[in-house]
DNA sequence: GTACAACTTGAAGTTGACTTCAAGTCAAGA
DNA sequence: TCTTGACTTGAAGTCAACTTCAAGTTGTAC
């Protein structure tokens, strides 16, 4: 075990393809320096980096935003556990306002199937002014809401 | 108020931009009637079907599975209070489980913080092999899990 | 009857996050 | 040295769910 990996053995350890690790090279997300013929080659910490990005990627945040939050990272010193606890400590929130908008949307699905509202229309569950209201940026796959009128 | 609406009218009282109620008859999700010159008249009860579209993409599933469950509604009679609560059942299932890979990878968060595992390598937030296994198809916006290995 | 907003169509464009391709180059074991 | 799998590049393709566009038609208020 080297200290620099291939990108093959990069793409194993990390679970991300070859073809989005030179993605995410040329979008700026990781780093990678060159053999003499060209090939590129990845120190061991840029497997911490892919393992951010891919905690930051389920969380749902876009590849910019993920760039942005690496952005914030030290670039003269090793990362400190500071460091990165101040980047994940605003996803707490992310994940808590999903979490709540699920939950709303859940329990509006319980009510609508229980109360007998055929036409979903007073339903929080077709009409989430809640969740819009809740959730910040949109993470979750959600559209935005909807206000049905009656049937 | 008629009981047929012109594509703005039901623009307006559901919310979707009428590109898109082109695009979903298109694709079947809902019907229309034409007038004699071409336009596209829809009968009140789109709403419905619309209303549970949106509430459908709340929950997180594509279109495909959306006609799909429309599908099941009875063609021939108008869907009952059953009809649609059969439909709806099985997104309950679908929320808690993304209800709890959310939960899951929050507490991960929280445990990664404070162990003082910088590394992220061993936690649950970078490594969420438990998420992979308690969700189902993927609605929530989540990638393939990664296996990070030591930094 | 005339004006004009609202409507029609098919085709092409958009976005994010990659994947696939073609054609060639590199690295390492036998 | 030879072979062969791994690697390189830029460009183009993919997917879902729409949006935008251009050019023409319809509906209705006056």
């Amino acid at each position: 075990m080297e200290d620099v990996l291939t990108i093959s053995e990069v793409a194993t350890r990390s679970g991300f393809s070859a073809s989005a690790l030179r993605f995410y090279e040329k979008e700026g997300l990781i780093t990678a320096t060159r053999t003499s013929g060209g090939q590129r080659r990845f120190h061991r910490h840029e497997l911490r980096r892919l393992a951010f990005i891919a905690a930051a990627r389920h969380v749902g945040l876009t590849l910019d935003e993920i760039g942005e939050a690496l952005d914030l990272l030290p670039s003269g010193r090793t990362p400190t556990k500071a460091d990165w606890s101040k980047i994940t400590r605003s996803w707490r929130k992310r994940l808590d306002e999903e979490i709540a908008a699920l939950e709303s949307l859940r329990d509006g699905l319980d009510s609508c199937i229980g109360c007998g509202c055929l036409t979903l229309q007073r339903c929080r569950l077709s009409n989430p002014a809640d969740i819009a209201a809740t959730r910040g940026s949109g993470a979750v796959y959600l559209p935005k809401p909807l206000h049905p009128d009656a049937d």
